[in-house]
This record gives structure tokens, C-alpha cells and sequence, in this order.
DNA sequence: CTTGCATCTGTAGTAGCTACAGATCGTATA
DNA sequence: TATACGATCTGTAGCTACTACAGATGCAAG
């Protein structure tokens, strides 16, 4: 129980801790390159500082604006530029945002589909079911 | 090069061509059930029915609509019974819709906050890259 | 020195497919 | 009838982004 940061560094739980991110979730992230190997201690365990501690706040942070990880490797691999161009991250932005605004757009699109269905419906009283003589549309 | 309707049935070409669903994709609905075992030919080829072609448009329909794979197998449940629930079908629609509108608000405000990070940055301008900042804040 | 939580590695599972490899089927044509 | 060639077969492995174990250690407090 102890939330001190001790000279050694932060352990894998304290990371978890501080920034939401599982700790499986860590070790897979490490494993798949996007975090260093940290330092050890003599028994084996993780030791991290506090810039990979920083790099696992960006990869969160990241994932909760929907990067894709392929996205992020490639965010950090510009950040890790000592000069990076802010003009390369910005187009890798707008090329997300893009994609999100797709998925709005078709998830919007089965909202009003899904609505008409479920509008047209009082629950088994029509002979036939309009939800699934929509479903069944050989469309 | 035959789009012929035999009377022995559909192969599994003819399937995927008609409703727009991969062979492989059918193959992998049998495997889990959602679609049944087809007659085979003496070959052993699947051949599939006018039921079975139904079936799959109504599977179809609904992943584009968005149900998952538990959801389609929970309607086709109901569907399956002789005398099956509208009411039942209608509530798993609700919930299913309920989902698809969080889904929508969520990637609303990615959408949101991606674009305030778009706007904030001028394309390498600026010594600090607003949208690096915003992805190192450690909220 | 023991207790007990934290961490370790490695593997397998999740959803919903997709992509092979290598073998066989089926049929149109010579 | 023989052959060629596309369609189909089975089985397995891959994808994304994790999550969930098992069984073995590490580490720190009492």
C-alpha cells in the first residue's frame, strides 16, 4: 500500500495507477514496442521513469481519441524526432478526425434505420413483425 | 460461370454472390452455429436452400444494422420459434439502438475535442505542437 | 523469517472475420 | 472420355487491442 515514489523509480501497479492504464495492458504495450523496456530491478521487476511514464500518459491519452495503435506508433515515432514537425502530426490528426466523423455519419445512418423499425412496431400486435420483415430485405 | 438456381440448390458461391456475404464468412457462421449445416452433393459441396438464403440475408441486414453476432443469434432464437415474440425482437432492437446512440455521442465528442486540437494548430508555427501538448496532458 | 500482496513469464481467450495452403470437386470443352 | 481449370473443401493462423488466467517468484512489513 504504498503510493511513494521512490528513488528507484515507478513499479508497473504505480503506473497503472497513476495513469488508468491496465497493467497487462502495460506489459502488452511494452511487448509490442510502443513502450521501452524499462529498467529492472535485481529480482526482475519493472522500474520505469518518468518519461515513460509521460510516453504512457500520450498512449492513453491517444487511445481515448480513438488512434489506432498503428496511429500512435506512428505519432511517437514523430514525437521521438528531437525536431519533430508538428505539420505531420496535424495531418495524421485530420486524417483520424475524418474517420471519425465517418463513423458518426454511419452509426447516425443505423440510428434513423433502427428507429424507423422500432417506430413502426407496437410490440406484437401487427400479424407480422416490421423488425424483422426488415431484417429479412433482400436488400 | 453459371448463376443457374439447380434444383439440387445453391452452392456456396452462388450464396455469397447473392447476399454480398464471403465465402469464408459463411463458412464461419456454420462453424459457429448461426447458420446450419447445409445438404452436401456426393462430392461433398455445400448446397444450401431458399430458407438457408433467407436466413442469411436476415444475418446480413443485421450485422450492417450493427447487432453483434450474440444479438443476431438471440433474434434468430426468436425468429426461429413458430410463434415468436414481437415484443421480445422490438426490446432487444431498443437496447441495440440505446448502444448505437452512445456510440454516437462518444465519437461526437472525440469528434469534438479532435477538432479543437486541429483548429489550436498552425502547422508547425508554433514551438510547441498544440496537439503533442494536448496528447502529453496527463487528464 | 514468515506472511501476503505485487509482479513475473507465457499462453490462451475475446469478436468477427480474413487469408492462406494443399487437396478435392465439378463441369465445359477437346 | 480425358483434361483442364475454376470452385469448393478442411484446417489453421492471422488480424486488433486487449484481458485473463496459471504457476512461479519478488519484495517489504511485522
Amino acid at each position: 500500500m504504498k503510493n511513494i515514489t521512490n528513488t528507484r523509480g515507478y513499479m508497473i501497479g504505480e503506473m497503472s495507477r497513476k495513469t488508468g492504464v491496465n497493467i497487462e495492458t502495460i506489459r502488452y504495450y511494452e511487448r509490442i514496442a510502443i513502450m521501452p523496456k524499462p529498467d529492472r530491478t535485481e529480482g526482475g521487476n519493472r522500474q520505469y521513469n518518468v518519461e515513460q511514464l509521460k510516453r504512457l500518459f500520450f498512449i492513453r491519452r491517444s487511445r481515448e481519441l480513438g488512434f489506432s495503435i498503428a496511429e500512435i506508433r506512428a505519432l511517437l515515432e514523430m514525437v521521438d524526432q528531437n525536431d519533430f514537425s508538428c505539420s505531420e502530426v496535424h495531418d495524421l490528426t485530420v486524417v483520424h478526425l475524418a474517420s471519425v466523423k465517418e463513423k458518426v455519419a454511419s452509426l447516425k445512418k443505423l440510428e434513423k434505420a433502427l428507429s424507423t423499425m422500432i417506430a413502426q412496431c407496437n410490440r406484437g400486435d401487427v400479424p407480422n413483425c416490421p423488425i424483422v420483415d426488415t431484417l429479412f430485405e433482400m436488400a
